[in-house]
DNA sequence: TACCAGGTAAAAA
DNA sequence: TTTTTACATGGT
């Protein structure tokens, strides 16, 4: 078993724990990632290889130092770059706030809340697969039932992975999803609807019928309509994995249910607010968009009330 | 005990 | 074409 370790470069300023915490859902143990006693590990593979990527930080928001270790076989030092650059593109170690943070001082609720979650970067994904699934997951459910499902089928269908006596577990592959069969995910606490949804677009990916890669390089409006045309994906679903594994930080899902009431209780006030006055009236954050829906769903998770 | 939660597809109107 | 409705689970 190898083990390297490296330095990441990081755009200050830059909140190691918040950032981790917000990542994690509360610092949940996801299955495949967890953020745990200062530490934030992730599990992923690289050129077919399964590796453990473990994040500490030492240093402040305003002056930060992000170390990473790996741990794999076989894993060398030409891997490194890359996987630095995957756990920066987790973490959001490469975005620079400062564009962000100007935009806020303009607004009262979101200038009290650049301050209170200083240094918070919105964090990415790095596989587009498990966005797609665990978006579905969380359709319509709760946060916490979502996060509680998603555990569930890490846990069943990921391989699994031992390291100083702890167990890791990989996101589950295509495969390992489309051999569990409906009724395989059907007793891991997903209804028939979206077990049926989630074994179609593994197939789908298996069969090479969906080139998950290639929406990289399309338009914002052509990857919605692809991934709308699969059963299970509505334009909520596309366009969350626009904004969370493509990085598209202008995109705004205008038709989700939290972001709509609390938007209409800050800014609109009140009742009868539709998607598209919302669409609308999120235009004027350009591209800090994502940054803002960062910001306002941490308040949220953290019980703040936005609407004095 | 009901009802709701970071939607969607399919049925009914 | 637009508007309901079923869906499954865990929290309140």
């Amino acid at each position: 078993m190898e083990i390297l370790r490296t330095h990441l470069n990081v755009v200050p300023p830059f909140d190691f724990g918040l950032t981790a915490s917000y990542r994690t859902r509360f610092n949940i143990e996801l299955g495949n990632e967890e953020f745990r006693n200062g530490v934030f590990r992730r599990m992923c593979t690289y050129q077919g290889k399964p590796i453990l990527i473990s994040l500490t930080s030492t240093g402040t928001a305003d002056r930060p130092l992000v170390e990473m270790n790996v741990v794999g076989e076989d894993v060398c030092a030409e891997d490194l770059p890359r996987l630095a650059e995957d756990a920066s593109w987790l973490l959001g170690l490469d975005y620079d706030l400062a564009g962000f943070y100007s935009l806020a001082e303009e607004d009262p609720v979101l200038a009290h809340l650049v301050r209170r979650f200083h240094g918070l970067k919105p964090p990415r994904e790095t596989d587009i697969f498990e966005t797609l699934i665990t978006t579905i997951i969380g359709q319509q459910i709760s946060a916490k039932v979502a996060v509680s499902i998603h555990q569930e089928l890490v846990t069943a269908f990921g391989e699994r992975f031992y390291w100083e006596g702890s167990t890791y577990y990989l996101f589950p592959t295509p495969e390992s999803l489309v051999s569990a069969e409906i009724e395989g995910l059907r007793r891991h606490k997903l209804s028939q609807r979206k077990a049926e949804y989630i074994y179609g677009i593994a197939k789908a990916v298996m069969g090479g019928h969906l080139d998950l890669e290639g929406l990289r390089e399309l338009s914002d409006e052509r990857v919605i309509s692809r991934l709308t045309e699969l059963r299970g994906i509505g334009v909520w679903t596309a366009q969350w994995v626009l904004c969370n594994a493509l990085g598209r930080f202008d995109i705004f899902p205008a038709a989700d249910l939290a972001l709509l009431r609390i938007l209409s209780r800050i800014y609109l006030d009140g009742r009868g607010v539709t998607s598209e006055d919302v669409e609308a009236f999120s235009e004027r954050w350009g591209v800090y968009k994502v940054p803002v829906i960062t910001y306002l769903y941490a308040a949220i998770r953290q019980g703040i009330d936005l609407s004095k």
